[in-house]
DNA sequence: ATCTTTAACCTACATCGTGTAGAATGAAAT
DNA sequence: ATTTCATTCTACACGATGTAGGTTAAAGAT
């Protein structure tokens, strides 16, 4: 959790499931919750979970025989970290680089100005 | 240019010199304008801009026995799209999704605030 | 207690991206 | 002609990634 652990695809599908659930869940409860078109082995998933371990991202607690993992890291602060590791990467760390990336790109609908409004309201 | 197509930092680094430049560069030039700490042979520097071709993110005229390369795509182009590709790759395409990562991550300063919020007066 | 099932662990491997550059080629300058 | 120097071709090691088989160990069934 403490550097930039970056997280691959398939590891990022794999967060998902964990941080979705609000229990710890094991490899076969994730490869139920996976989308059809993921066909991955069990093997393959705990490979997976294996190197999110090694990343410090889940931790897991054995019951029986079977492993309960859960999150070391929330998934907004995952956000927040990844965003920041963006600004800092692309935009040179500057914030209002990145807005105005935003903006004139046309990235922004009515909705979202709105939006940001109410938030910077604070 | 069309495609999410990303670069690696040696790659960036190079384009950060083509980018500063008012005109088409040389390798040589290239070679000169290297931050001092980057010791990078001729070759390599060849390499990563043959790269980039493919890309299609430079293009070169060759005079005489060198080329000259040139950008296919503004800085703010490129960083329009890798704000884009992350927004769409991070934040599930949500706008205010990314601003309130930046927000709960307390990375905007009082400055940025503000000028935020001049930004959004249109 | 033995057999069967099943989860985890260890190991492997092909592919790709990346940094790095030498060797060969070919044209320009002297 | 000979030297110089940029380009092109080729290569290679290393790490990340997707993918999973074989082996082991433990839980459950009979």
């Amino acid at each position: 959790m403490t550097k930039g652990h970056r997280m691959s695809e398939a590891e990022k599908q794999i967060m998902d499931i964990i941080w979705a659930s609000d229990r710890p869940v094991t490899t076969a409860e994730i490869l139920t919750k996976l989308p059809e078109h993921k066909a991955w082995k069990q093997n393959t998933v705990i490979t997976f979970l294996a190197r999110l371990m090694e990343k410090g991202i889940v931790s897991a607690t054995r019951i029986g025989k079977a492993h309960h993992y859960k999150p070391c890291v929330t998934e907004r602060e995952y956000l927040q970290l990844e965003t920041k590791q963006f600004i800092q990467d692309v935009h040179r760390g500057s914030v209002p680089g990145l807005i105005s990336a935003l903006y004139d790109g046309g990235q922004l609908t009515k909705e979202d100005i709105e939006s940001l409004k109410k938030l910077l309201e604070e």
